[in-house]
Parts: C-alpha cells; sequence; structure tokens
DNA sequence: AATGAATGAGCTTTCATTCAT
DNA sequence: TATGAATGAAAGCTCATTCAT
C-alpha cells in the first residue's frame, strides 16, 4: 500500500494499528515481523518507531484497548437490558458474541497473545480480563441466588461460558450460512439451556 | 562423548517430543527455539536433526499424534458407551474433557498452532480435525432425530460445545479446588442442559 | 553508530562487490562465507543484506556485470578494428586477454563457479556466454569463407581458442617476467599461427 | 545405491572414489558433502571413515592419482614416438587431449579444487603438475632449438597450450557431433598451426 | 567394516531496533 | 515524520568428524 496523499501522523498510526491487528491475528505475534507491518502501511521499518515504542508495546497496546473496549460495552448493554438475572445475563452473552463476531482481530489476539506480553503488561492485562469474567460470575451467583439458575461452581461455569462464546470468532467468517442475530441466538440458548429438549 | 551407555535413539526421541510438546505449549511453536529445546533434552542443537526433519515437522507430529490419539480414544469410549444417544453423548464430552485435562500440552498446540503448518501440513491436520468434529455432529443429528435433543444447527452447535469442553484446558492445573471428575461432570451437565434451572 | 559520515549506501554496495569479487575467486563460491565477506568491508554480517538479496545473488550479479562489460568492451574493439576478418580476429583476441589480465578475479568466477548458480540464474549467464562465444564463432566462419582460415569446426575451435586465451589469467601476476602487451601479443601470434615455424 | 552383495572393504573404498571423483567434479570440493557421497555408495557417513581419513585427504589421493596416471601415460607415450620433436610434440598433445576426454572428472578437480588442498597437500600436487608441465616445456625448447618451432616464451606457450588441450574437458559429453579421435586432431592441428591457412 | 547417534563449529539469513540525515 | 543503512543477537539448519556398539 503506498502512502496516502495528506496523510498525517495520526492516520499512520491508526494504519499501523489496524495493520498490527490483522497481521498478528493472522501470523501470530511471534510470527509477524514488522518489516511486514511497515509494507502493510506503506512506510520504512525505521518509520513505525515514530509511532510505537516497541513491538511488545504495540501488542500491549492493541489488548488493552481491546479489553476496555469490550469492558465498556458490557457495562452499557447490561445497564440497558431490563434488571431481572436472566435478561441480564442475555445482555451479556448476545454483546460477548456479537462483540466477537465483529471485532474478531482483537479477540484473537487478546485470546492467543497473552502469553508474548512481558511481565507487567501481562499483569495489567490479566486484571482487565478478570474485572470482564467478574461481571459475568457476578451474574452466575445472582441467577443462583435468585433462583433461576443452577451452577455447580460460578467461576469455573464462567470460563466454559466464555470459551464456548468466543469460539465463535475461531471460525465465523461475514457473508456465512447464519447471520450474526442467529449466531448470538443460538449461543445464547445454548448458554441457558443446553442441547437437552425442555418438557412443553 | 559419542554415546552414554544406556541411551538410545529412542528415548532421546521420545524426551523431543515432550520436550517439544512443553516448550511449544509454553511459548507458542515461532517463539519456541531449538536451541531451548535441545538444552531441556539435554543434546546439542545440531543433535536434534538425528530425530527430527525440520522444526516444522516435529510441529506435525506433535499434532497428528495427538489427533489420533484423541480419535482413537473417543471411538473406544463410544464403543464402550451404551446406546442410547444421550449416554454416547455424554461419553463423548466426558471423554473430551478428561483427555483434554490430561494432555493439555497436545490440546494447546493442537488449537493454537495450526496457523504455523504449512499448507500441506495444514491440510492434514484439518482432515483429522474434521473426523473429530465429525463425530459429534453426528451424534447432534441423531439425537434430534430420535428426539431428545434441540439443536438449532448441528455443526456451530458442535463447534460451541467443542470451544467450551476444550477452555477448561486453558486454566486447569492439577491440585485446583475441583478435581478432574468433578470438572468432567460439570461440563457435561453444562452442554446437555445449560445453566436454567429445569423445573421439577 | 548508524552511519558514519561520509559513508554511504552506494560505497558500501561498491565494497561488497569488489570483496565478494576477491573472496569468491580466492576461495570459491561455496567456500567463500559471508562472515569474512562482512569484515572485508568493515560492516556486520546481516548489514550485508541491505544491499544484497543473498549469497547467490551476489554471484549472479559479479557474473552478469563482467560478461555484459565483456561483450559491449568485445563490440566497441571489433567497432574500432580494420574491416578485414585477420584484423578483427586480432582486435578479438587482443581484446579477450587484455581483459582478462586486468580483470582477473571477475573473470575466474566467470569459468569457475557457474555450477554454484541456481537454474534460473545458470540460465541467464549461458545465454550471455553463448552470445560472447557466437562473436568468435562468426569471425571464424567469415575467415574461412574469405580464404584467410583453416578451421575444421569453427564452435569447437572457437571453445579451444577462448580455453587458451582464457588460461593466462589462472596464473598472471602483475609486476611478472612479461607485460601485459607481450602477452597479448604471445597469445594472439599462438591463435594465428601455432607453433610451427612458417617457411620465410 | 544399495550395498552390492559380496562387496568388500576394497570394492566399497573403489566406490568411494569413483563417487568422490563424479560428486566433487559436479558441486565442487567445498559444496560435495559427506552425506551425498555416501548415500552414493550405499553406506553410512560414517562409514567412510573405515576408508578415507578425512574429506580433504579423499581429494589429495584423487587429484595425486590422476597425476601420475597422467605423468606415467605420457612418458609412455613420448617413449612410443618417433624421435623427432614434432612427432613427440604430436604425440604430447594427441595423449592429453584422449587423456583429458576420457578422465573427465580428474581433470576437472585437478584443475578447480587445487585450492581447496591445504598447505602440505597443494605442494606436492603443484610439483606433480610441475613435472608434467616441464615434459612440454622442454619439447618446446627442444624445438626452438632444432629449428622447426617459433615459440616466444616456452613457458607461458605451455601454459597456453595445456589450457587450450584441457579446455576440451569442459564441454565434451560423449556421443557429441566429433568422435575422440576428431577432437584429438583439430586440437594438435590448432596447436601447432594455428588459424591462419599456410601457403600451399 | 558398518551403524546410529552424538559433537561442536559454522553457515546464511532474519529481525527488532537505532540514528544521522 | 520518514528514510536508509547500520547493529548485534539470534535463529534454523548443515556438516565433517567421532566412537561405542
Amino acid at each position: 500500500m503506498a502512502r496516502i496523499t495528506g496523510s498525517n501522523g495520526a492516520r499512520t498510526a491508526a494504519a499501523i494499528r489496524r495493520a498490527g491487528l490483522k497481521l498478528i491475528a493472522r501470523h501470530g505475534f511471534a510470527a509477524m515481523n514488522l518489516r511486514e507491518l511497515a509494507a502493510e502501511v506503506g512506510i520504512q521499518p525505521g518509520s513505525l518507531y515514530n509511532h510505537i515504542a516497541t513491538k511488545q508495546g504495540l501488542l500491549y497496546e492493541l489488548i488493552r484497548e481491546h479489553l476496555e473496549t469490550l469492558i465498556a460495552g458490557t457495562d452499557e448493554a447490561l445497564a440497558a437490558a431490563p434488571p431481572d438475572t436472566l435478561s441480564r445475563l442475555r445482555a451479556f452473552c448476545g454483546h460477548h458474541v456479537l462483540y466477537h463476531l465483529e471485532r474478531r482481530h482483537e479477540v484473537t489476539i487478546a485470546n492467543f497473545e497473552l502469553r508474548a506480553l512481558d511481565t507487567g503488561n501481562y499483569n495489567r492485562v490479566v486484571a482487565l480480563r478478570r474485572a470482564y469474567e467478574q461481571r459475568l460470575i457476578d451474574l452466575l451467583d445472582q441467577g443462583v441466588a435468585e433462583g433461576p439458575l443452577t451452577v455447580a461452581d460460578s467461576r469455573v461455569t464462567a470460563y466454559a461460558l466464555l470459551a464456548m462464546l468466543t469460539g465463535v470468532c475461531t471460525w465465523y467468517r461475514p457473508g456465512g450460512r447464519l447471520s450474526k442475530q442467529e449466531l448470538v441466538a443460538l449461543h445464547t440458548d445454548l448458554a441457558l439451556d443446553g442441547l437437552r429438549r425442555r418438557a412443553a
């Protein structure tokens, strides 16, 4: 990609983040190299350092932005949901699946590349991820306390549900057989009701 | 020293596979390096090539062995299960979770490092994975046909379940709060019944 | 230090070609190593790759440049010679020997290292060499047609003459017993008249 | 090539020399590797060392044997020739060209790989080569003294002739347009009479 | 005399990063 | 802010050679 006329620093920085998301999601952080990233952006490798601190710093920024956006979006969705726990749980699942369908690069990176973070960055990111998971754990605990849910272990159950709801972004491609809304519904139903047919 | 008394090729090859599983699972394939692998095994880097073709070839062998073992184990578990579909489904889930708890390195690699395979190896591995997934899809289709299951889309549902049942190996550590059997039960129940409390 | 004042890319690239000629001629392509080349140039081995594509690519470039220069020089010499075939033949021989005395490294490489070229590069180089040889073959054919020469087989004869006229650069060292001009004359005479004393 | 039933040490040693000639001539000494040599012979690389001292030693032996054979053959050919210098010169040329046509691997190696010899081996080989060259120089000197030859510088002329008479083995392939006898005649005539048509 | 497994040094090439311009 | 050329460390892999069996 050649340099776009009128580009400036902010535009380049955005292009670097966009290309970084794409290439890290595709190749993995360790296998991605800054030469390819620079080429994608249309600049020389050395020029990247006007916009990023290090390769590691770029990874951290991408994951942090993603998690903060995910948490903020979740909180908005929960605030907009009806107050009963089942509705809030549906809102959580729906938001999670939809976000994961729409931000597959970010999600892929956040799930696969944590081990590439150095200690400080890793701890910061894990704290954010814990905060996100805690919202689901709290919902499960509430649901149990209020009656509608059966949960053997809320933390482990939360992890299992998140794994299921997240998995969709490993195979989803736009334009497939099922629409995003159908996928959201399918996964939410599966989370709440499982496979077994309920008596009418 | 050419050969330590008692050492032999088979032993070294096994040590390489074992160390490879550990290091690839820990660092990822691209970030793992053969010098560290050799050191773990206790040989010189060049000596690895008496036992592996290439780094890529090692990855492929590890994944292939894992998938073949997983499929064979699944078929045994299904053969041993009662003939009704719900029982067979429980057997599938139970075997899957238990295998994933016991072979975390293999599973991690097979889920995270497919992108590191070159085209030929990738295609071979994906064919094996498809064969495994198909066993679950077939069970779901049977369950729907015979009545006890409600499934919106058997392929997508299979993917969602596999993601959930697999997720456990991203956080499980031996000696944790829940035993393997408890985790097997929890995930199997979640898959079949979901979260919502069933009317008495 | 990123860049020494006054150094520049073109200068480094020229130094790499110069050192490459020297070292490949001395050790052979396979035995020459890029560490030594880099040391000769005064840079780190990796820095070579700012100027060359691969070791193989360097070899190809050196041989190509040499053959193109040789052909262009030959054509100039032939254009400047008197129009009769014997004079043109003398001009060819004279240019060939002189060039070979003055560019021994290039000539050595072009004669010894063709087998080190990969297929594509080899074919390109052989095409250039054929073009050069053809100039001599044409001269021989003309000389025969016009009368002054006796040639059993113009291609084989051309190869034999080229081998003889080229051989000088395997042993010549500046400052030896004979001057370049004497060597040119000796070889040209030998080519035209052979060993046997001509009747007065 | 698999191991031939009934092979023994001497047979293996001969196979190694034969394969060595072929592979060194094809790839050059530095680019030839003992794994390929061993595979060609049908044994494991380590087994080579029951028959050769080192890779370097193999090269030296091949070149030494070749030069000793060449010199001995030359002396036989000269002994069998008529006593006049022109006839002896013809005998030398004829033997040289024929030998070079029939032992192309040996000749290629002896001409291209001297630089790969270590100092001691190099000196021994060069002494043999000098002895061979001296036979031609002596013939030229005799021919001048006795009248029939015109030679500006007998050593340089000898080198030029040897280069020409040797060159044939760089392109000759059995079954080509010209027979060995025709090539011998063509080169001998060229050496003695050059290109220029002699007055009738 | 052959094997298989090991060594240790070396190779070309890659790469994140730096910095004078 | 971008460039081009440099660094220095590291990577995967090759190879001649050794030696217990």
